[in-house]
RNA sequence: GCUCAAGUGGCGGAAUUGGUAGACGCGCUGGAUUCAAAAUCCAGUUCCUUUGGAGUGUGGGUUCGAUUCCCACCUUGAGUACCA
């Protein structure tokens, strides 16, 4: 243990002292009753990977700490808290790999992941630590899950009730009424009706109206991860994590009805402090498009006389009159019915096709313009005219209703479609020109050959048009969404369990008071023979509804025991609610007590990466604003202000490898060979551009080839070239510098480097055993921090080399929260040099330098100055240049040789949020029994700034040219005066006379001629 | 293609109610200290053809004055992708 006060600096004891203090005192412990005012700072919890952290992950969490500690000072009730998002994909692939179960490689990781956070002094209240995977916690995703199975969305309330108050419709009135979010095409029928169905009946209907519904989908279906996934869980076509094909497939799945509140979800995104970046994802993921419906009648054709209708959604209802075809999805369901026996052979030929087209081709061609002609007709509503109905892949069965009424002369794609087909594009827009391409514009358009549209503009238009619509019963104002319904069930393993038991195949809750549902055991974490997921392995896994447990599946009787659901619930399910569950997490009652909740109320700042944008940030609202519906919380939105931090990428240092490429053998055939040889980066350069240097270095090449080795192959002309390879950035110094040595011996290149001939700057070999002054630099780049590219940092190495309180200075201090930016471990030397100046400041050279002596001017200019700067950057999470402003401070205190304790002590306090342990231990020293972290924040007072007299830069033309002192309380004319006739002004002017003499005072003096 | 960011020394970056461009740090150069190295300290460090001139992606514009405002363009990064 730490003893006595040391003269250096000795940031490894204490950081270590410290950590343990805050731990066994339960500093940053959490008041639930309180009369501060609240404050809560949320990260986005982790998912504990097995690879741990590297220096990229914890700079949100370090800018969150920061203000929270910040905020602890400024006297809020800070809740800041931090845990697990436990359930994965990775674990549960790691355990099909090794037969370990997810629980406890999870556990494991959980482990090192808390030991390099509490190594980086975070301010977290541990004791309120959540993890999803806990069936403490899971209990209470299983109870959400529920609710919402209990629950169906009134368009007439605009929000979500309870199930009992549609089943108390559906008794009196039927459902004809009933203005309900819901599957489509459900049949309408009477209260008598509704009564008379069986219990089946009834509950299939009521599982189209409930807010999580069992239904067959159609799903992302991912081959290789075994699983379906959701649209956002799919980049280019191809799974988020590991990046495996992904096809589309028919399951049945629960679904949650999440379009619901799409509405919501984009109004609320005004009421609350994003970017704007992120709430235009939201936004366009929502992609909310106003428009109309329109229904086409078929013409019934020589083989079918039925009367098909044809509904389509569109944004351009006043382009009616310039629709020249139609064109259907060849997944539409009508197409089969109305294609002609005449073009059934090239239709069908044609869905064959499409259909074989993976997902990711169609995407990536989008040019090829393809389809085939149905051989029906449709009626236009107005003109009656016939219009021929097409397919093609490029409408989309998911979106509207699977059709379009294409309008050639007013979008790109019908335009393009109808010149390839050779369809007439008649041009409804006066006085534009569509010889060339579609006029998709909405503004100044006037409508012509249009009847009774003519002349009118595009708003005039469509209400007019939707207006005639609706008198003939074929379209109404529609507005439609391009978000979907979000897939909620998983195949697999390591996930929360459903709730969930089946009789006669239809869903049943299992009442919430036998809550959890353990995940069972099972065997191996592959899907079943027959194709089920893994619980289909399971033995105990069946529901005894007279006990009220789990069972033995071979219980099984469909009378008192019955089957559990075998899919598990999603990633996002566990994390669409967590922040509350921080407010009160031990609570085994409800998922947080009412008391906590409104004291909390919602997350006031939330960090975190960008990637979630419309994953876990968009669930969360939908769920927040359900569980606001049904009375469980207050809030409709659950985070307030959020900041992305930016991505923080590697600098890979790279050794040129020399390849030479020629006719070694003299068979003729031109080889590229990589050599033992590696240049220096400046000798790198040099020989690409001086062909004698490269002429010297073949030849350097060829001798040691052909005379050490004797290996005659070399000593044929050939032609050289340098290939960058990676090396561990480890082994390269601030200078660009590399350890060869290191790298040599280093066991992961195993024998890459053993025969390494390492050539210097100057074109020297360089031997290892000589102290010669020749060194070998690396070249760098940029590239994404990953361990293929060894040029990940490890915090732990960063904080036993230069301690928690460097590492936390330097990630702030590398540039704006926000961006992205590289991390170089050379420039750390930087900010650890800062803090040992401090410590310098406060120790002296022979103990504490403090004393009681009156601060001077200049000292207290200083520390206020520093008040006002890094209170504003904080406030504005500008952190990197606090950081600036500390170093600017210590090294002003230090040139005034400052020892007022009037000062010194309040400055620990402005840099305790950013460097909490060495403050923590000067101000301990300082005599203070309490954490620093108590402490109020300074306050900053105006009048120390207060100057009499201004530096003024005096510019000619704009450009400066010299300074002049001057009083600041001078008046515009005295300042004029005293600066023509100064001698440097004269000299500047050459004689001239100026035209005119800018002054702003406190500013600047601008002549200006 | 569309949407949103961002372009400033060798590097990370600073400066926005328009007012001294390059703060702070890295690196580099020179010096002090040292047997030597590390560490520490001091000085310098945008560029150039240097009694001066140019300069914040490029070209224009507004202004006494533009990194900051306006217009056009270029480049890079992120997101999104046939959404009717």
């Amino acid at each position: 243990m730490y003893s006595g006060i040391p003269m250096n600096y000795n940031f490894n004891e204490i950081e270590k002292k410290w950590q343990d203090h805050w731990a066994k005192n339960q500093t940053f412990r959490a008041k639930n009753n309180c009369d501060q005012p609240k404050y809560y700072v949320l990260d986005m919890f982790p998912y504990p990977s097995g690879a741990g952290l590297h220096v990229g992950h914890p700079l949100g969490y370090i800018a969150s700490d920061i203000y929270a500690r910040y905020k602890r000072h400024k006297g809020f009730n800070v809740l800041h808290p931090q845990g697990y998002d436990s359930f994965g994909l990775p674990a549960e692939q790691y355990a099909i790999q090794t037969g370990q179960h997810p629980a406890v490689t999870t556990e494991e990781n959980i482990k090192t992941y808390r030991r390099q956070l509490d190594q980086i002094g975070f301010s977290f209240d541990w004791s309120r630590e959540v993890r999803t995977s806990d069936p403490a916690y899971y209990k209470w995703t299983q109870w959400i899950f529920i609710q919402l199975f209990e629950s169906w969305y009134n368009n007439s309330s605009d929000k979500a009730e309870s199930i009992d108050t549609l089943i108390t419709v559906f008794e009196t009135d039927g459902n004809a009424k009933v203005d309900a979010v819901c599957d489509d095409e459900i049949e309408v029928f009477t209260a008598s009706e509704w009564n008379a169905f069986s219990i089946e009946q009834q509950q299939e209907i009521l599982l189209k109206y409930r807010l999580t519904y069992l239904a067959e989908t159609e799903v992302n279906w991912c081959p290789a991860l075994g699983t379906v996934l959701a649209n956002d869980e799919i980049v280019n076509g191809v799974s988020e994590r590991g990046g495996h094909a992904v096809i589309r497939k028919k399951m049945t799945q629960w679904s949650m009805r999440i379009s619901a509140y799409a509405e919501r979800l984009l109004q609320g995104l005004d009421q609350i402090d994003w970017t704007d970046s992120l709430k235009e994802s939201q936004r366009n993921w929502i992609g909310k498009s106003v428009g109309a419906s329109v229904t086409f009648n078929v013409i019934p054709n020589d083989t079918g006389s039925a009367k098909y209708k044809i509904p389509v959604f569109t944004t351009r209802p006043d382009t009616i009159f310039g629709v020249s075809f139609m064109t259907l999805a060849p997944e539409h369901d009508l197409v089969s019915k109305i294609t002609t026996d005449n073009q059934r052979a090239e239709v069908e030929a044609y869905i064959k096709a499409t259909a074989k087209r993976s997902e990711r081709d169609r995407m990536a061609d989008v040019k090829t313009i393809t389809g085939a002609f149905t051989g029906s007709y449709a009626e236009h509503p107005f003109t009656k005219e016939p219009i021929p109905v097409w397919i093609g892949d490029y409408v989309l069965a998911g979106y509207g209703t699977g059709a379009v009424m294409s309008v050639p002369c007013g979008d790109q794609r019908d335009y393009d479609f109808a010149n390839h087909f050779n369809i007439p594009i008649p041009n409804i827009f006066e006085g534009i020109d569509i010889s060339e391409e579609a006029y998709g514009a909405k503004d100044n358009v006037i409508i012509a050959n249009s009847d009774f549209l003519n002349g009118l503009s595009y708003k005039e238009a469509t209400k007019k048009a939707i207006v005639a619509l609706e008198k003939l019963n074929q379209g109404e104002g529609k507005t439609n969404y391009r978000l979907r319904d979000a897939v909620f069930s998983r195949q697999r393993y390591w996930g929360e369990p459903f709730p969930v038991y089946y009789v006669n195949g239809m869903p049943q809750m299992i009442d919430t008071k036998h809550l959890p549902i353990r995940l069972p055991e099972v065997e191996k974490y592959l899907p079943t023979e027959t194709g089920e997921p893994p619980l289909g392995r399971a033995d105990v896994w069946a529901w005894c509804t007279e006990s009220n447990t789990v069972v033995d599946n071979e219980k099984v009787n469909n009378t008192t025991v019955f089957p559990l659901e075998l899919n598990t619930m999603p990633g996002w399910a566990g994390s669409s609610w967590y922040f509350f569950r921080y407010m009160d997490p031990t609570n085994d009652d409800v998922f947080a007590r009412e008391k906590a909740l409104t004291y909390w109320e919602n997350v006031d700042l939330y960090i975190g990466g960008s990637e979630h944008a419309t994953g876990h940030l968009l669930y969360s609202r939908f769920w927040v604003k359900f569980l606001k519906d049904r009375g469980f919380v207050s809030i409709e939105e659950p985070f307030k202000k959020l900041i992305n931090q930016g991505m923080i990428l590697g600098t890979s240092a790279f050794v040129g490898r020399i390849v030479a490429t020629g006719d070694f053998d003299g068979s003729e055939d031109v080889q590229t060979i990589h050599t033992d040889f590696f240049v220096s980066k400046p000798y790198a350069d040099l020989i690409i551009s001086d062909a004698e240097k490269a002429k010297q270095l073949m030849e350097i090449i060829a001798n040691h080839y052909s005379v050490e080795n004797k290996d005659q192959k070399f000593a044929r002309p050939f032609t050289i070239g340098v290939s960058p390879t990676h090396v561990k950035v480890q082994y390269v110094n601030a200078s660009d510098e590399l350890d060869i040595q290191g790298l040599k011996s280093d066991s992961e290149f195993g024998d890459d480097y053993k025969d390494a001939i390492f050539v210097s700057d100057t074109g020297a070999i360089i031997t290892l055993d000589t102290d010669s002054d020749d060194t070998f630099k690396v070249s760098r780049e940029v590239e994404k921090m990953s361990k293929s590219k060894y040029n990940v940092v490890n915090p732990d190495a960063i904080c036993e080399q230069y301690g928690a309180d460097s590492l936390r200075l330097y990630e702030m201090f590398l540039g704006p929260l926000e961006q992205a930016k590289p991390w170089n471990t050379a420039g750390i030397t930087g900010v650890h040099g800062f803090l040992k100046k401090l410590w310098k400041l406060y120790m002296g050279d022979s103990g504490l330098n403090i004393t009681d002596a009156e601060p001077s001017k200049d000292n207290l200019k200083t520390l206020h100055k520093t008040i006002k700067k890094v209170e504003e950057d904080i406030e504005n999470f500008s952190f990197n240049t606090s950081v600036s402003t500390f170093m600017i401070a210590v090294n002003e205190l230090t040139a005034q040789k400052c020892t007022s304790k009037a000062v010194l002590e309040p400055f620990l306090v402005l840099l305790s949020p950013y460097a909490p342990h060495i403050t923590e231990e000067l101000w301990s020293l300082l005599g203070h029994e309490a954490s620093i972290s108590t402490a109020a924040f300074p306050q900053f007072d105006a009048n120390h700034l207060v100057e009499s007299s201004k530096n003024y830069p005096i510019s000619f033309n704009g450009k400066m040219k010299f300074t002049l002192e001057l009083p600041l309380d001078m008046s515009k004319d005295d300042i004029e005066k005293t600066v023509m006739a100064h001698e440097k002004t004269i000299a500047q002017l050459e004689g001239r006379t100026p035209k005119k003499v800018i002054i702003v005072p406190g500013k600047i003096v601008n002549i200006v001629g």
